[in-house]
DNA sequence: GCAATCGGACGTTCAAAGGT
DNA sequence: CCTTTGAACGTCCGATTGCT
């Protein structure tokens, strides 16, 4: 959704320029600490506790300070460019930023434990509209924004190479069509997987392959669990990924069936079994291009590689006896926002998921005017049930869709 | 008109990389 | 050790839509 200007943070004096001027923009306002109510709610807050607006909502008690969580540490950044002295290179170097072009990072042969997540020869996806382009990037965002100071920033094409910090996967078919899996020269890996449970009971079975030598053995996966260790890192996860696309694993313990994904048959007795592929079957996650995506398919996103790979990225997956909704979809009914995205339900599209359903989740807003009762559905807004940030996930979910595995990385 | 919900722009923080 | 970089992470704006 392309935003309006923040006609907001227009100091006075500077509304009625032109664009072509170059006015000088205040900052957003912004709190250090929101509290948790605001913070939900993705709606503003003050300093002040209880807050103007839990006073207005009647959430006095409730008013505290949100809690961040801790900066990962460890991450390999890789080089820097070369520091400019000259002001006007700032653009060239903020076009640069986008950690892509002057990449120089580690050898891709590296182990990919060792590697920066998604340090891979990866390339972005075609139809990705930003694809490859680092929204992480501030100083991209910020020379983009110095351009159309005062306008929409306009998006630009996405560098060619994606940098540090994307997540490698497996990814193919952009916009599926009902090849289903077709052959796609562009992502030539080998291919398994039209299930993404399958999928999870894959990258959960490649997990248990990788191991670094020092962590401690893995108790055997037993049916119906996924396996991922909590403290499975990332990379780990990549590898996994990396390793199903380059191996020919034998056919893990679990077996779970989905997707509802263009005409598949979704009658159980048509389940096939996830991973039943002999050892010469190729590997493929499905397409989830993003956590919309998902659920534009009508699939409960946990099917997705997306949910894979956020799951373990949230710590979580070990253990658990079947497919839960990991995120389940917002309590929008068909078609609420179909100018963003297309939700399916499954129910009334025809569209089955052997997954289970996802849950009830939020129940749709009573539009209640008594502020508690109202303010307390909207306060899941931004987060997830457990509290997981939309705003994670939603970077998570850009990067994978921004990244896929070069395919001589996998091997081929 | 208000509330819910969302995508994404924008701001802040701080570890890693680089410079001295 | 200090500075710079840039990605992670948080905040909240403004659009859209549904309900009262």
């Amino acid at each position: 959704m392309a935003s309006p200007v923040q006609t907001s943070l227009i100091p006075s004096g500077e509304e009625g320029r032109s664009s072509s001027e170059t006015p000088t923009r205040a900052k957003r306002a912004q709190v250090k600490n929101a509290c948790v109510n605001c913070q939900k709610a993705c709606k503003k807050c003050d300093a002040g506790r209880p807050c103007q607006r839990c006073v207005k909502y009647s959430l006095v008690d409730s008013c505290v300070d949100s809690k961040r969580k801790p900066r990962k540490k460890g991450i390999k950044r890789g080089p820097y460019k070369k520091r400019k002295r000259n002001p006007t290179d700032d653009d060239a170097a903020a076009a640069a930023a986008g950690g892509v072009a002057g990449w120089s990072g580690p050898d891709p042969s590296e182990p990919a434990a060792a590697l920066p997540i998604g340090r891979t020869t990866a390339r972005p996806l075609p139809s990705a509209s930003h694809a490859g382009s680092p929204r992480g990037s501030d100083s991209l965002r910020r020379a983009r924004q110095s351009r159309t100071m005062g306008q929409r920033v306009q998006r630009q094409p996405p560098p060619p190479v994606l940098g540090p910090g994307a997540i490698p996967i497996l990814h193919v078919d952009p916009a599926p069509d009902d090849s289903d899996y077709s052959e796609d020269s562009s992502s030539d890996v080998p291919l398994l997987a039209q299930h993404a449970s399958g999928a999870l009971s894959a990258v959960s079975y490649a997990a248990q392959q990788y191991r670094p030598a020092a962590q401690p053995p893995q108790p055997q996966l037993q049916p119906g669990m996924y396996g991922i260790p909590p403290e499975t890192p990332t990379a780990g996860l990549a590898t996994a990924f990396r390793s199903l696309a380059t191996t020919r694993p034998r056919a893990p313990p679990s077996t779970s069936y989905h997707h509802p994904h263009h005409g598949h048959s979704q009658h159980p007795h048509h389940r096939p079994p996830a991973f039943s592929q002999t050892a010469t079957a190729p590997i493929r996650l499905p397409p989830i291009a993003s956590f919309d995506h998902a659920q534009a398919l009508g699939s409960p996103p946990n099917t997705s590689s997306l949910a894979i790979l956020t799951d373990v990225a949230l710590g979580r997956g070990a253990g658990r006896p079947t497919a839960p909704a990991l995120y389940p979809p917002l309590p929008r009914p068909p078609g609420h926002f179909g100018h963003r995205h297309h939700y399916s339900d499954p129910e009334n599209s025809g569209q089955q998921s052997h997954d289970p359903p996802p849950p009830e989740g939020r129940p749709r807003p009573q539009y209640a005017r008594s502020a508690g009762a109202s303010e307390a559905s909207s306060l899941d807004s931004c987060h997830s049930a457990d509290g997981v940030s939309r705003a994670f996930i939603r970077r998570l979910s850009r990067r994978l869709h921004d990244t896929h595995i070069e395919q001589e990385h996998a091997g081929l």
